[in-house]
DNA sequence: ATCCAGATGCAAATGGTTTGCATCTGGATA
DNA sequence: TATCCAGATGCAAACCATTTGCATCTGGAT
């Protein structure tokens, strides 16, 4: 079970452990991948508010513990917040697939130089395409 | 002026050359950068209605003439589609600056190996930072 | 067991975007 | 050039994701 790999992470960002906080971390822990607040509605039998599951996952993001991803133009994605990595999406169908895969450091600093900003902090990549299925 | 060039861009789009579809299409050229429908609305002198200036752009998306841009969350960009290519987002002002860079054929081909889907057809890469004014 | 700052639920408000519908117009035709 | 109509526009209302105000509840410190 992942409730208590998640009151575990919520002591350690200083957060209240409450029901609500719990069951949402575990379930994005548990679904390893982005949802949507619908998602992590349905996923939690409507037991949350809407309010109480934005609310929660600002803080989350604000804690660092979960991420999150604009794939879609509408609504916003979470995931819970492991290793950086970026995601291709099946442009049919929705499915979303982690990439192991991440910029060269060469563009990188490409960027930096070209760009003339005084810092680079982080960078958007996701692709977007049609997956096996849906061919 | 770039009303010219719109209207001609408009007819090898097949699209009714229009007075708000000329004035919107020569607006993003001029202006050369995303902007929002808010953006469009003022720099037209609320000219156009919203709704027109909505069904405008994905008209326009249709025919290959502009490019939505997700930098924001919230509210969508749309530039005039030129040659492909990704900006970096001033994360204080707001700034957008287009890059002139783009990814390395390697990384697009281990995305298509890693992925395995069928097509990856295009990709979203954007940066962030805080440019020189803001530090 | 008590207490209270912070969290939650509920409902209403917000803001970007979409849609239904009556009217208008670009440009093809005669 | 006058006529005509499919498609474009304007207006207002509807939609939908997200935010906010406020009264009540609760985790966890004392």
């Amino acid at each position: 079970m992942n409730a208590t790999r998640a009151t575990e992470l919520l002591r350690s960002a200083e957060l209240r452990a409450t029901t609500q906080r719990v069951l949402l971390l575990a379930t994005l822990i548990a679904e390893a991948k982005p949802l949507s607040v619908d998602d992590l509605g349905l996923r939690t039998k409507n037991s949350l508010d809407t309010a109480t599951i934005y609310r929660t996952l600002e803080t989350f993001k604000e804690k660092g513990l979960v991420r999150r991803v604009d794939l879609d133009q509408g609504r916003a994605l979470y995931e819970h917040a492991g290793e950086h990595h970026h995601h291709i999406v099946c442009t049919k169908c929705g499915t979303i697939r982690d990439l192991d895969i991440c910029l060269p450091k060469t563009l990188q600093n490409q960027v930096r130089e070209e760009s003339r900003f005084a810092h680079v902090n982080q960078h958007a990549l996701e692709f977007f395409g049609v997956c096996k299925k849906c061919v």
